[in-house]
DNA sequence: GGTGAAACGTGCCGCTG
DNA sequence: CAGCGGCACGTTTCACC
């Protein structure tokens, strides 16, 4: 699918504030309301647009530490951990690299106590690294500018 | 700020899909149109909700391809690296963090020689480890279930 | 660009703790 | 009495032509 400019200032507008109104996003962007319906649905059925989500603060629900553990393990036990990770509220995301590490995951917690819990869990069939996040030095959008023509 | 069971399940909501009406996530939860305006409002003014934004389809950007980078360096150049961090558009987020490591750096870009300008961008005043992402494993939202009552 | 339908914000009232 | 939810209204926004 291809995007111009617009379509770009839209993305942009959306990543920032989701729930505002097409006729907002209409005169921001320089189109007519009926316009700006057009070229977001086109961006929804064209698989650019994934959803729309609210972003919630972790203190305000408790989870005031996260930590990011990387987990290295043999080939044979990647699909239980997969499926470990989806079990555990704790996780938020998880990648599989390439490396001496199988994974990367980011988990959430209210207390130290949880941590060790989730260490333990994953430390059951591979060995792992912890790290505990003391700030998200950086927490961008995603980047929207036309890239090497 | 306390969050009662609806709350909980508007936010569980809110994240699936923010673009919904209040009607609709009323009728979800089982309260009025107005009643969800309220909680809603209350929700974002309480630092709870903290802004709604688009997923967007990196792929569909061109940028098919995604690293974690960890970044050792010493004390003196944190600043300067948070910096960098900032002005360089592959770089999507990065976390501070406790460790032999000092920032874990997710950043997404079109192709190898992209990654490789980044490296040696983040090299310059410490090391790196470079971990290239294979698959998302798990991409979950944030838990909502009340934890330890 | 315009029109019917749906969604939103607000004020008022009743219920409950 | 305070907090919360429901009803009804005028206004805005949306989807469709």
């Amino acid at each position: 699918m291809e995007l111009d400019k617009k379509d770009r200032l839209i993305l942009e507008a959306l990543q920032a504030d989701a729930r505002q109104s097409l006729a907002a996003l209409g005169k921001r962007i320089g189109l007519s309301q009926p316009a700006m319906s057009e070229r977001v649905r086109k961006l929804e059925e064209g698989g650019v647009i994934e959803g729309y989500g609210a972003r919630i603060n972790l203190r305000s629900l408790g989870l005031a530490l996260q930590a990011i553990v990387r987990v290295r393990t043999t080939h044979e036990h990647i699909k239980s951990y997969i499926r470990l990770f989806e079990k555990m509220p704790e996780v938020l995301e998880a990648d599989r690299v390439t490396g001496e590490d199988c994974f990367i995951v980011r988990c959430a917690f209210a207390e130290p106590q949880d941590l060790e819990r989730v260490v333990d869990a994953l430390a059951a069939h591979g060995s792992v690294s912890t790290s505990l996040v003391l700030s998200s030095a950086v927490r961008k959008r995603v980047p929207l500018q036309p890239r090497s023509p």
